[in-house]
DNA sequence: ACTGCGGCCTAG
DNA sequence: TAAGCTAGGCCGCAGT
């Protein structure tokens, strides 16, 4: 195995060995669809632009000499020139960071010394890049004021505050003399808590840099002393927020939203730019007008997406090492955000390569030129987005490492600032959702990373993350056909094998743009960052957590709240969701489903659950609060009643449900196809965002746990599917004059699985969606139980483990066949167990023929027996999800399953289906 | 043969 | 320093 990962190879093993067949060495014949598609795409691009051409065919000799001028095509539109004082610029802001760098002149904020700047890098809408520089904008947090604090000890707890971080710090090396910057007197209220309204006095710190306020915090809490106070120790507020958040949150800024600077309010930079952007501006923090996301500011600007794709030449049977194998293919393309197409193909090889129509070929004689050249074409083309298939962890670490190797010094400045390198880290990342994560972190300033493996990592369970497999999965296309063990002889070959490894190459540089594209990544990325307020980078490096504390600040930020730092420290698990037990067995009637749309979000708002109006022990008598105030809930929690106070959790909650309300009202009406999927992105992060604010009060170890919340939202939920239950079980009955007694065979949380006595569908439908608007008159709004579907027939077999055919839309023919917790949705079990149940299931549920599931799995396991089945069917997937990563990096085989998955157990399994079925 | 437990993955 | 939640089936394994 020479050079390329993630190429779904053939399993290890002798059995399989037989069915490779097709290798390399027929690498003369019929260009493939794929190269008629990209022959397409030049004839599209000769049509649009005669005069410019992209001279696709072209075959460049480059050798020592590269000009970033290779193609017009490469740059951005020439900018139209700037002036501040008569021009307005608006652009989309994409990626925010901030850095600590010297004040600049007529700028807001401090002038001396260091100072954080926050950047913001972004597009307008003619496609100019534009890098803006923040100023004024300075870190703080609060702490509660002393009794007995007034104005007139504001300047010595400022001095001695000032002094205790500089005596703390290990070192100065920026020769600080002024750490503490302010402190003020403000109004606030903590948010934990309902405590009747006291708003206190808080000490607003605000801190020369961010990096200040953790020690600051430390040393507050330890204990500080100052002027006549005694010795006492500060919980802090807000200690905890990233720099980034904290000036989103108060400038009202959210990710990906667009910005305005108004003429006059802001400076050009001519000469000391630091960026290669367009234009490049500075601003002070409060002379931006940030644009909500609604009606025109909907829109994405025409962002470039850069895909590419690296190959490199190993040696056999070692994985390549940057330190010693050569890279010798990069392939990239280009896409404008909203076309179709890519607008840029090309390919840089090693040697020489034939050409290949619709893409261009530039041909190096040294690896160090290629690489150089390659880092200039990504700062022309001065992508916003770099995507491409395990390039966080593969491609960009390998380059890097090649270039390091090679000494080629230019390379590695990728970002969108001059002077800037680009350097690697490792970095692991942990959840209980995720597990432990290791990964590779490259700084890319004003680019935003945007690895597809990643994403798919993060939003989809799929049994193979090989590009391969993702791609037939979703596409239902593959690669080209190149074994990756003769990548390096087709790279000593000619300059046909070569260019047969190129168009390899450029198809795993396109198939990232194309899933993309498929799966609307960037479109709902961008509406999820809109809808949470946060960076479009912090979805793909950080957790579900900070998306909800940036909707909390903002909320609270509006009615003076602020949010306590907490120390994590896991507790004991609480209860959580009631699964009913079923009444197992195979159904030839039909069943309705009842559900509780957004059960969660819709207790939490109906019961005004919230940290802002938890009653903690003692709070009721010592507010003097009568029970008219409060609720009890089923954990024995208070809470007061919205009309004592409306909580945040609700407030956040209704504007996120009522918002994708809208988004889907729109989304019934618009046409456009593209605006379509922006809403249909918009209305799905919606929708995440509101179930993930129940798992932020749950989750322990978190920015703010509230265990009375998540027990108190869990326990309504339990006693709602029970009440359900009886509700629907006491009146559909044949007392009640019903054909018969209707009876609730399963549930699950939010759901209740009915059987009504109804022999037809269209019946079954009528019923359950009477019964549920009934059963919904007898709950809080907007709490609301939806009829949602009917399975006939119904095969249940234990809790969470069913199957059925699934009819919603049509009471006369079934949408799908659903299976849930069955081997054939789980992945890992080898695929023969998941097609065999499949197959066995779609005998019983929709040829009504338990007798010839039974034949048909007796047939495959004595197939198996006899070892009439290829064995290479047995290749587990347990093994691959696991180290998805890893398998994807290292092209790892897959073992062979005999070990785990004997034929025996696969008997087991499928007897332990069929009982149920009555044989 | 049974039980308890950890690992894995799913349902919701 | 950063990390959504619990319920629960089923397998393999160790101990009795």
């Amino acid at each position: 195995m020479d050079a390329k990962r993630r190429n779904g190879g053939p399993p290890r093993g002798g059995a399989s060995q037989a069915k490779r067949g097709k290798t390399g060495g027929d690498w003369e014949d019929s260009p493939s669809i794929f190269e008629e598609e990209l022959a397409l795409f030049e004839e599209a691009d000769m049509e649009t632009e005669e005069r410019e051409g992209q001279a696709g065919h072209d075959v460049i000799p480059v050798g020592e000499l590269f000009s970033a001028d290779l193609n017009p095509r490469w740059r951005r539109p020439q900018a139209a020139p700037l002036n501040p004082d008569s021009d307005t610029l608006v652009f989309q802001q994409i990626d925010l960071d901030y850095y600590l760098g010297a004040a600049v002149a007529g700028m807001p904020g401090q002038s001396q010394g260091n100072v954080p700047i926050i950047r913001m890098f972004g597009v307008t809408d003619s496609g100019n890049s534009v890098c803006c520089h923040v100023h004024g904008f300075a870190p703080y947090f609060y702490i509660p004021a002393p009794n007995g604090f007034t104005s007139d000890h504001l300047s010595e707890f400022k001095r001695e505050l000032n002094s205790a971080v500089l005596k703390d710090m290990r070192s100065n090396k920026d020769n600080m003399s002024v750490t503490v910057l302010a402190v003020d007197i403000t109004r606030k209220e903590s948010m934990y808590g309902y405590h009747g309204k006291r708003i206190a006095d808080f000490l607003r710190i605000t801190m020369a840099m961010p990096r200040l306020i953790a020690p600051a915090k430390r040393l507050l809490e330890q204990g500080f002393k100052f002027g006549p106070f005694p010795i006492q120790s500060f919980s802090s507020y807000e200690a905890n927020i990233d720099f980034e958040i904290r000036f989103m949150v108060d400038s009202d800024v959210v990710g990906c939203c667009w910005i305005e600077l108004p003429k006059g309010k802001y400076r050009v930079r001519e000469e000391r730019k630091v960026s290669l952007c367009q234009y490049e501006v500075d601003v002070g923090w409060t002379q931006l007008i940030s644009h909500p996301a609604e009606g025109e500011y909907q829109r994405i600007a025409p962002l470039r997406v850069l895909s590419f794709d690296i190959e490199c030449a190993g040696r056999k049977g070692i994985f390549p090492e940057a330190e010693k194998d050569p890279v010798i293919q990069i392939a990239s393309m280009v896409q404008r955000q909203g076309e179709k197409e890519p607008f840029i193909r090309t390919v840089f090889t090693l040697q020489s390569c034939s050409s290949i129509v619709g893409s261009q070929v530039l041909c190096f004689t040294k690896e160090s030129q290629l690489l150089q050249s390659w880092a200039e074409f990504v700062r022309t083309v001065d992508a916003d987005i770099i995507t491409g298939y395990n390039i966080q962890n593969f491609d960009l670490p390998y380059l890097l490492n090649r270039a390091a190797t090679l000494k080629v010094s230019l390379f590695p400045y990728l970002g969108r600032v001059q002077g800037i390198k680009s350097v690697l880290r490792d970095s692991s990342f942990q959840s209980k959702q995720m597990g432990r994560r290791e990964n590779k972190i490259l700084n890319m300033e004003g680019r935003v990373q945007f690895d597809l493996l990643q994403v798919l990592l993060r939003d989809y369970k799929l049994r193979s993350y090989t590009l391969n497999a993702v791609s037939f999965h979703f596409l239902q296309e593959q690669k080209e056909d190149v074994q990756h063990s003769i990548i390096t002889d087709l790279q000593n070959g000619n300059e046909q094998t070569r260019r047969r490894l190129a168009v390899y190459c450029l198809k795993d540089a396109y198939l990232p743009l194309r899933l993309l594209q498929k799966l609307m990544c960037v479109i709902n990325y961008m509406e999820m960052a809109r809808v949470t307020g946060v960076p479009l980078t912090y979805l793909l490096s950080r957790g579900q957590q900070i998306k909800v504390v940036s909707q909390l600040l903002r909320q609270a930020m509006k009615q003076g709240l602020v949010m306590p730092v907490v120390k994590p420290e896991a507790g004991e698990d609480y209860t959580g969701a009631t699964v009913i037990e079923p009444e197992k067995g195979y159904y030839s009637v039909p069943i309705a489903t009842l559900d509780f749309s957004s059960l969660y979000p819709s207790i939490m708002m109906a019961h005004n659950l919230c940290y802002t109006t938890l009653l903690q022990k003692g709070s009721a008598e010592k507010l003097g609060l009568t029970p008219e105030d409060f609720i009890k809930t089923p954990t024995g929690d208070l809470f007061v009643k919205s009309s004592v106070r409306k909580g945040l959790l609700p407030d956040i909650l209704e504007d996120l449900l009522s918002a994708r309300k809208k988004a889907k009202a729109e989304l019934k009406k618009e046409t456009d196809p593209f605006k379509k999927q922006v809403l249909d992105g918009r209305q799905l992060a919606l929708k995440i965002s509101a179930n993930s604010v129940y798992g932020f009060t749950g989750a322990q170890v978190g920015k703010l746990p509230c265990l009375e919340i998540s027990q108190s939202v869990t326990g309504f939920g339990r006693q709602m599917i029970e009440q359900t239950k009886q509700l629907v079980e006491s009146k559909y009955t044949i007392a009640n004059g019903y054909q018969a007694d209707a009876k609730v065979i399963y549930g699950d949380t939010d759901s209740v699985m009915v059987k009504l006595g109804v022999d037809t569908v269209s019946r079954a439908m009528e019923v359950g969606r009477e019964a549920a608007e009934w059963v919904s008159s007898h709950f809080t709004p907007p709490i609301k139980l939806e009829f949602e579907k009917v399975y006939y027939p119904y095969l249940l077999i234990n809790k969470k483990r069913y199957a059925g055919l699934y009819f919603s839309s049509s009471s006369d023919t079934h949408d799908k066949m659903d299976c849930k917790g069955i081997e054939t949705v789980r992945r890992d079990n080898c695929t023969l167990v998941a097609n065999l149940i499949n197959t066995c299931l779609q005998t019983i549920l929709i040829d009504r023929d338990p007798q010839g599931a039974v034949a048909h799995a007796k047939e495959v396991i004595s197939d198996l027996l006899c070892n009439r089945i290829d064995i290479s069917q047995l290749v587990i997937t347990k093994e691959l999800t696991r180290t998805a990563q890893e398998y994807a990096a290292k092209q790892a085989h897959v073992e062979l399953a005999e070990s785990l998955w004997k034929p025996i157990q696969i008997k087991v399994v499928v007897l332990s289906l069929l009982p149920v079925v009555n044989l």
